[in-house]
DNA sequence: ACCTGAACACCGTTCAAGT
DNA sequence: ACCTGAACACCGTTCAAGT
């Protein structure tokens, strides 16, 4: 009873939450025969995104290059954040899942490798969109791929969920680190200057884990961080399956 | 001497990157008695933050809060997004490290915890800001923390770093996730439909990880996600570990 | 039924003019 | 040297009027 309130009051749900979600999928579209579509309109921005990055993808400037006015889009979304979170979820589409027959670890791997790969691709699930995602269609493939593996190695239906939720926040939290602000990959200049500053700082103070170990810490590359990390979760999720 | 070139090249680095970082560390603040400075602001915007979230977190109402013009900030910030980063790692600043002579494996997931706890407690640092963190002097600290138990626990500098690193990456993404787009907390409001909504598409097609453990995967609470994928991570890491 | 284009209410940021 | 406040160039969004 109370719950039938609260879902009558919760009208107009946040973009990206499982509410929204599933209000969309309730919906149905309404394709136009050459007319805008919610298709095309991901599409726009997403070249948009891709040549101009996050704070370029604006509603004005994917309108202008679909050739129409700004207001035209609000008949298909209903506002800017819900086309973020269209095309965050969108940009998951672009990883393939595959190829059965690996081991479990193998095939965990290569989804945590393709998935970082495609984050990585696109300026906009970083940053700002990473809470944007996963609740849609394509990161519900994510998670039935992932969950997949697991229980096919012999998981019980509770390990496997947590060792799939384990290995998206990880990829997704190690992606949102590598890239720098507003989603653009970080340069290497002065990266230098940066570290000898950090260390300054430790040795100057009680900071001894980084005056220790600041060294190998900040001459880390991304990619030892992915895929060194990736294996000490991967070790620790073998131990949860039967024939260890 | 290319370095130097680059060096000069990128004057204006991204807020929040390891070389604005840099630069603004070599910078002496210059506070002014009773007038502005970079911290009333940063407090001010805080207090907004909480009021209004990420979306009321705008300079003018920053300014407002301090009885002053939106202009006037402009000489202690160079842009709302340098606020913004300033904001996410003051917000770190709240994570209570402390507490030694616990084993290493108390101590981690003391740390796991508290920043989680942090992060939840304010509705910035979370998507917008997740890559506006990681660099600045709090999160320096959250990283010297977390070397300096693997390392008194016996681990080699290399793994302590892969060890910090996924600590990390994990807590975030998992942050990430937890909270709805915008930074927003969840509501647990028609979940239940959300639920039904995947479970009919699953079985549906060809989503058989999601079909056979799909309800045991939608009904995990955040906390099982948290506190049980931190397990499996520490697991990893304590195979790291000299005398394991 | 859909699109237009003009308008509205905001933004972040700049900069002359003040003090 | 710092602050003001007005202005500029944008936004997202709405909505009458068109077709």
């Amino acid at each position: 009873l109370d719950w039938v309130v609260t879902q009558r009051v919760e009208a107009n749900p946040d973009p990206g939450s499982s509410q929204w979600w599933a209000q969309r999928s309730a919906r149905p579209s309404r394709p136009r025969q050459g007319g805008l579509s919610t298709r095309r309109i991901i599409d726009a921005a997403i070249e948009v995104l891709t040549e101009s990055g996050l704070d370029g993808l604006t509603v004005r400037a994917v309108s202008e290059r679909l050739g129409t006015s700004s207001g035209s889009l609000y008949r298909h979304i209903a506002s800017r954040e819900e086309l973020l979170v269209l095309v965050g979820d969108d940009c998951l589409g672009a990883v393939r899942l595959g190829e059965h027959g690996f081991s479990w670890r193998a095939g965990i791997e290569t989804l945590m490798r393709e998935l970082r790969r495609v984050l990585l691709e696109h300026p906009l699930p970083p940053v700002t969109a990473i809470g944007h995602v996963g609740r849609g269609p394509n990161a519900i493939k994510l998670v039935d791929a992932a969950l997949r593996v697991f229980l096919d190695a012999g998981m019980s239906e509770r390990d496997a969920t947590f060792a799939t939720t384990a290995v998206l926040d990880f990829v997704f939290g190690a992606v949102s680190f590598q890239r720098g602000p507003k989603g653009r990959g970080v340069t290497g200049s002065m990266q230098h200057e940066y570290r000898e500053a950090v260390l300054a700082i430790a040795s100057d103070s009680e900071l001894t884990g980084l005056r220790d170990a600041g060294r190998t810490f900040l001459a880390a590359s991304a990619d030892d961080v992915f895929f060194r990390g990736a294996e000490i979760l991967l070790d620790g999720i073998a131990l949860r399956l039967p024939r260890h």
